[in-house]
DNA sequence: ATGTATGCAAAACATTTGCACCTGG
DNA sequence: CCAGGTGCAAATGTTTTGCATACAT
């Protein structure tokens, strides 16, 4: 949460990022997801900062980047557990879950084939109950 | 293998891709790989077609399209066991892998959640043995 | 023939970068 | 004050599309 022990100045736009992801209902957001929120809320900010201060954010550790399907990056503050997620092909609702016995089997997965693991990207493809009878 | 069984036109491109795709040694190209292998080989194709044709055998069940990391999608040839994959962060050296406990795992979870599984991707991403001495 | 596929060039996106101006500490 | 951050516009890189021509059946 605390921008300077992230090495970075706390700038009015890189607070109200922060802010915008934090908000309990959103979880998952491309730049441009940000940005509209941001406009909406009467900020005055750059989509190129956004992107800015996002890839900032992700080397700092405190959001994650990720590239599902459909071509832009979605983030989400990195501040609980590590999960992995269900994405649902109809209406796009992400589930986040974890599994403990996955984990560890990628571990084993890495060191048999010599790779020393940075990072993993875990996503299941699918369509929720909500979605099925269309 | 063969274009007229997916509902597909046997043109001169699109066998020629399927080619290049087939070619043991590559496995994972990007729509560009192919695109210059094809100039290299003589073939006169426009990168436009490249990108169609690619959707196309997606489509049809062909090739595998996978959105890793680095903002360029990468395509396999649709012809073997289903695989996860171990992608090198220094070399960009692509390992296949398989593990029926993860997979299985996978299908409890999307149970638990209400979610019927169309598809998922598992990329673990780390430093191959041969780049972790720089 | 004839409907479909192709190549080319232009368009559409997502993301990045150059630069003059503004701001936080 | 002054290094670093920001907004804007232009540049980039990837993928898609419109259209006139070429090709497979």
């Amino acid at each position: 949460m605390d921008l300077r022990k992230a090495g970075l100045k706390a700038t009015l736009p890189r607070l109200r990022i922060l802010e915008t992801l934090g908000m309990a209902n959103v979880r998952h957001m491309s730049a441009e997801d940000v940005y509209k929120a941001l406009l909406e809320a009467g900020e005055d900010v750059g989509l190129a900062t956004v992107y800015r201060v996002l890839t900032q954010f992700e080397a700092a550790g405190l959001v994650i980047r990720h590239n599902f399907e459909g071509g832009r990056a979605v983030f989400e503050l990195d501040d609980r557990e590590h999960h992995d997620h269900l994405v649902c092909t109809g209406c796009g609702r992400i589930q986040e879950f974890h599994d403990s016995v996955i984990e560890n089997h990628q571990t084993e997965i890495a060191d048999k084939y010599g790779f020393t693991i940075t990072d993993h990207a875990l996503v299941i493809y699918g369509e929720c109950d909500d979605c099925a009878g269309r």
